[in-house]
DNA sequence: GGCCTGTCTTGACGTCTGTCGAATCAAACA
DNA sequence: TGTTTGATTCGACAGACGTCAAGACAGGCC
């Protein structure tokens, strides 16, 4: 998969090189932002946003559907629809072991999406 | 205004100091994510996301309507509501001289969000 | 095998979002 | 003052989203 090609995918949001310079340097092409948007969309969202951060935190580096269920006062089907809507976004993996789910945040595109927001001490915009 | 606020805002997220660790570190409270999801949500579209690009990435720290518009095939109206969203979103300001309208990034905001995101090396997710 | 527990998928419904055309507002200029 | 140009607001519509109830599936235990 060349570095140069046109449409980036979720593959290349999960590479640990960065695939685009901060925003506040260049301007987004218009297929980077399709690819992107979907990711920041995901977090767009409370309970999703809680969930990324209580995957992402997780002592082991994992959690189980079990553990983040009872954490909010929505449904079973709900929260997995919004872990579905995350492991579509690339921004969490998910692992059946047993009976129950294991989720597991991506750190590669996180560090993607941290690095377009990066704002330069000299940037004008700072 | 206290830091030890319960309840967050707009204003809380322009600040120069991070509001809030990454979220690989610690879950997020409900309130929190509640102030901060908008702000995702404000990027998770293609068109707001070029949009905010072009806006942060602007050579004089800001840039004019009239510039903006022509980049996208979309109406004026369109142009403008999404350019009030990621106002309200807290992501940017406007200011309007003689004719034009000019906007700017603000980047106390954009540094919170990719503070959020941050992964470190040392982090189990990572 | 049969049942139970836990999770995901499907279908449905109300709400929100993105888009546009028309109208409105703000500033400059003749 | 009246006209022109530029940006926003209003009203409307199709499509997407968040939510739940019901059903289906996977794995463990008797």
């Amino acid at each position: 998969m060349s570095k140069q090609a046109a449409v980036l995918s979720i593959t290349d949001l999960n590479a640990d090189t960065a695939c685009c310079p901060p925003i506040t340097q260049h301007r987004i092409p218009a297929e980077t932002a399709a690819v992107l948007a979907p990711a920041f969309k995901a977090l767009g969202d409370p309970v999703r946003l809680q969930l990324m951060s209580m995957i992402a935190s997780a002592p082991d580096g994992e959690i189980c559907v079990c553990d983040l269920t009872p954490a909010f006062e929505l449904s079973g089907p709900t929260i997995s629809h919004h872990l579905k809507t995350l492991r579509e976004a690339g921004l969490v993996d998910s692992d059946r072991r047993g009976t129950w789910v294991y989720y597991r945040a991506r750190p590669g595109i996180m560090r993607q999406l941290a690095a377009l927001l990066t704002v330069d001490a000299a940037d004008p915009a700072g």
